[in-house]
Parts: structure tokens; sequence; C-alpha cells
DNA sequence: TGCCAGGCCGGGT
DNA sequence: ACCCGGCATGGC
């Protein structure tokens, strides 16, 4: 069941990246609305994430000011098409008033924090759990920590790369510890994941038949 | 028409 | 340390 190694880590990045090519990630302006992307979407669909973001640029830019006056319910009214909007606006508030307490609202400021450190804070913001912290640091702030999320788990464990029951840590370390600290690398790792997970690796489909990791 | 989507929290064992 | 219900919209 539990094949991993360098080689094959590998061997499942050279597939996708030459099955799909490069993914762009993220999507999203700047590193602000890559962060307020991460937290919109939590167990809910992209394409309604946008419709949020879309709603948050109505009538201005999207930065930690105009969160930081913008009113809950208002906040909430807005990112509504993006579900959960209750939780997700005082999320958010949550997170804008906590850049602003600490890094004095300046992201670039908040990056220049130890990566270290920064986790640590952020994960001690309510909301944000590891996943969404370590999506910031990737996405947001270039830095290069592993991504680990539901698809993650599905692919390899589908692939019987991975055993099913295993912490968020125990396999972000995995491939942490049998990659190259790259940023870029980690960067179109997760996406890739993503990408042939939303093909070929639905729920309640065992079958993979022309996945590009097929016979792995 | 139900199931699913790039989680996380809080209260209970 | 886990387990589970709650949180909610839009697409297929």
């Amino acid at each position: 069941m539990d094949k991993m190694n360098r080689e094959t880590l590998m061997e499942v990045f050279e597939r996708l990246y030459s099955h799909y090519g490069p993914q762009g990630w993220w999507p999203g302006e700047t590193p602000f609305e890559v962060i307020v992307g991460a937290i919109l979407t939590q167990n809910t669909a992209w394409s309604n994430v946008e419709k949020a973001i879309s709603n948050l640029k109505k009538d201005g830019p999207l930065t930690p000011e105009a969160l930081f006056r913008m009113d809950e319910t208002e906040l909430a009214m807005r990112i509504r098409p993006s579900g959960y909007y209750n939780v997700k606006a005082r999320r958010l508030k949550d997170f804008v008033r906590f850049l602003f307490e600490n890094y004095g609202g300046k992201i670039e400021e908040m990056f220049n924090e130890d990566p270290r450190i920064l986790r640590e804070r952020l994960l001690r913001i309510r909301g944000i759990g590891p996943e969404t912290a370590d999506s910031i640091l990737l996405y947001g702030g270039n830095i290069p920590v592993f991504v680990v999320d539901a698809y993650t788990y599905r692919v390899f464990n589908r692939h019987g790369l991975l055993p099913e029951e295993i912490s968020y840590e125990e396999c972000q370390k995995m491939f942490m510890e049998n990659l190259p600290k790259d940023a870029g690398l980690f960067n179109e790792y997760h996406a890739l994941i993503v990408r042939v997970a939303k093909e070929f690796c639905k729920k309640g489909r065992p079958l993979c038949r022309g996945c590009p990791l097929e016979g792995i």
C-alpha cells in the first residue's frame, strides 16, 4: 500500500506535468485576493468563490482596508454565493483584524515574518486550519510549504501510494521530506493534483480509465 | 433530485 | 485524541 518514496513522488509529478502542463495557480490578482479566495473556497466549488469575489470588487479594489471598513453583514451578503456566508464573513473579518493588529494591514509585512512563526499565528485565527494556512503561505507568499487537501488523500490513496488513515501533518511531511524545497514545484504539484482529481478521481468512482497516473 | 465542492469549529466521548 | 453535526450556495 505505502510505496511512497522520492522516485515515485517525482514520477507522479512528471506524469501530471507532462500531461497537463503548468497550471498557473493561484487564480487571483493580488496576494490579498489569494488569501480571501483561500478562506472562501473551504469545502466550496471555486465557481461559487468567483461570484463572491466579483461581488467584493463591485465598487472598488479588493484591499485589506476595504474589508476592514465593510460592515460584517454587508460582507456576508456579498460573499453569499460562496456558501457558509455568515461564518466566512467572520473568518475574513478575523483575518483582516489580525493583519492590522500585527502588520499594519500590510500583506508584504506579514510575509516578512518568519514562515514558521507566521504559520503558527495563522492557525490561531478562528477559521484558518492547516490547509488554508498553507495555501496562504504558498500561494499568497510564495513560501515553500506543501498544501495537502481532500484531493491529495483521494488521488494518492486510490493509486495505492498512501494509507487512508494519515494525518495532515504526516502527509505533508511525506511530501516535504522527499521533494526539493521549491515553492514553484509545490505550487504546480498541488494544482496538478487538483486537476487530475477533478477529471479522474471523482468520489464514488474507483476506476480511472485514461488517468495519467494509471498503473503507477 | 440528491450529491458534491480546493474545511474548520465546538462540543461530546 | 478522535468523532460528528453544523455551516449553505450553485452545478450537474
